[in-house]
DNA sequence: TATGAATGAGCATTCATTCAT
DNA sequence: CATGAATGAATGCTCATTCAT
């Protein structure tokens, strides 16, 4: 029993412990200067047995930015217990700001991800990035909606670009500031949004 | 004459065509997946000859970088011949917009380059991709401030992270319609300014 | 059991192929003129593979060096069985003019390397080709010591160098009979020292 | 005549001073490790024009050669003025012993060359440096003659040997100290030799 | 002859992926 | 499943030598 079920949650574990060392270090390093070997050691996993639960490294790669999907349902699930949307809105930009440390030294997760994955599948139409953007706007659009805007869509567009315009910048001037200043006017402009 | 002058010029050239060259294919497949073969052959320059140019790689992205700075300054310079700060704030908007479908297809050739040499350079606090930002934003502030806006200089983070927002979307979407949506209202957004 | 002790006796194995084929290539061909495939070759090892045993060409230069340390550190052992002095450094000598045709053909390999890597490390004070040098002094300085000898570690000097001396003259001249009349009269020098 | 003569006296100073840089330079870093770039610059010598006095860097290397043989040629020319073989010998030994602190940095010029030339000429039996040891022990063998010693020449070959291993012991002990105690034993040596 | 530029072969090193046990 | 080891293709870079002018 210890076999069976034993292994089975250490094959889980194991699994997780990579994705989650290939999401923190991917983020890093970026996805062409992290090896292997490098989300290996810090899943403490070794090298050899890695492709016993992810074929290639692009497999790792996904299963990283799986890992960011998971994170952002997560936290939409968490956003959507409180009933304002402009709360739920409010609260988004808040989360942003509170990483502003890490976007200023490493960027948005997914946004740099999304820079390098574009350079990696040169005729990627429907990218899986895309759909976790797709996924977000869509949910911010929601609120948006529920909030009576018209053109729910485009402001959610305007939204979320929003978010990744300042974490670039942040992150290529290396100034968290700018995520709290730019954070600020999100909320004033979801404040100042006629009802 | 035509002699001393015309390998001069011919070096000249070809240090030109190189850049270009990198600059192109830096942008399209990125830092890490061009090869110095890459660009030496879309530069028609051997391989064993790019050297006599560019001492290492880097030299070559920090050639590239700079064409992107050069081909900036010249922008704002042309910008520069309308007195209006507003209109030229509206005729950068537009460029922006102009060059969509490559930026859907590539995304914007600085953003994506700051978040591949960011990765590059773990320790590079003062880039000099982050002198480019620097340089469009304060650009950007100078227009604001002549229109007499209180803080120009968040007026242009603002401005700048949105052209990165959207570049980022609409390349992660692929989806050029959305720099057309996001430059109308930044569009809007300036002519809707306070006086 | 064979296995898990196997693969690790045949990676011990391989090391030690390796670091044997870097000593004796090392020593007809030069450091500089000798490529990792030349000692993958001789090795019968692939290429990629001496990677895995040496992150780098230095490396293995180091290990060919501590092969020599060995071998010398061996030797000495196997004279140390004599308990007299004098006889010991006569068969010290003898060794040396037993090797009297590789050294013609390809010199002292301590020696030889030493000079290679002087022109390596332009800055290496306490290298490793010194400390086997020194090795060798200290030991026979103290057969000299035992002899009774006054300065006995000049003499070690002298000895050590004579031996250096008669390696680089053969092997310039490409004459090995200069180790074996060099060899004479460091024996007779032996014998004729005062008691 | 400017012309005809200053270009001839040009030439001439050109390929004198690319064989006097590429000595040093030779001596100091070693063959392999040096580029023609490297003596053409010291020689403030456009690269391209180094092979219209050198075809290859061969031929660059005994030119080195050739000029240390040229500075053995005129020492020994010096030496001779004084007419005491015995005076004549220590003088050598001196003369060895002065140049002590760049033979511990870098070796003995001859010695050094000898055996990266060595792994360089892969079948040179009567190599050029060959030449240069037997002039100097033929030299030497020639005053051990005209003292009346028995063998005279196996004595210049152990003189001789003694200065380069000596040489060799110093710089891979970086001692400059050992030069002078061996040159000290060497003249004591050339004292106590019987009339 | 003079010279900057061109050429191309060669080399150390990396790394994703596979294999043997 | 586990794991250390194997494999080989790819890449940046160097440099002696040659060429065009």
């Amino acid at each position: 029993m210890a076999n069976s079920n034993g292994s089975k949650a250490a094959a889980r574990d194991k699994r997780q412990r990579l994705t989650a060392a290939a999401a923190e270090v991917l983020h890093r390093q970026g996805v062409e200067r992290t090896t292997i070997a490098d989300i290996a050691q810090l899943a403490d996993v070794p090298v050899g047995n890695v492709y016993y639960y992810f074929k290639t490294k692009d497999d790792l790669v996904r299963a990283a930015l799986s890992a960011h999907a998971d994170h952002l349902s997560l936290k939409l699930a968490h956003l959507d217990r409180d009933p304002d949307p402009r709360a739920r809105l409010g609260a988004l930009v808040a989360s942003w700001v509170e990483r502003r440390d890490i976007t200023a030294r490493y960027g948005c997760p997914t946004g740099t991800l999304a820079v390098e994955l574009d350079k990696r599948e040169p005729d990627g139409i429907d990218t899986e990035v895309g759909q976790l953007f797709r996924t977000l706007v869509d949910w911010v659009a929601e609120q948006f909606r529920r909030l009576g805007q018209p053109d729910p869509h485009d402001l959610a567009i305007t939204f979320v670009a929003a978010n990744q315009g300042m974490s670039l910048l942040s992150n290529a001037l290396r100034d968290p500031t700018i995520m709290i200043r730019e954070g600020e006017r999100l909320r004033r402009w979801l404040d100042d949004l006629p009802t």
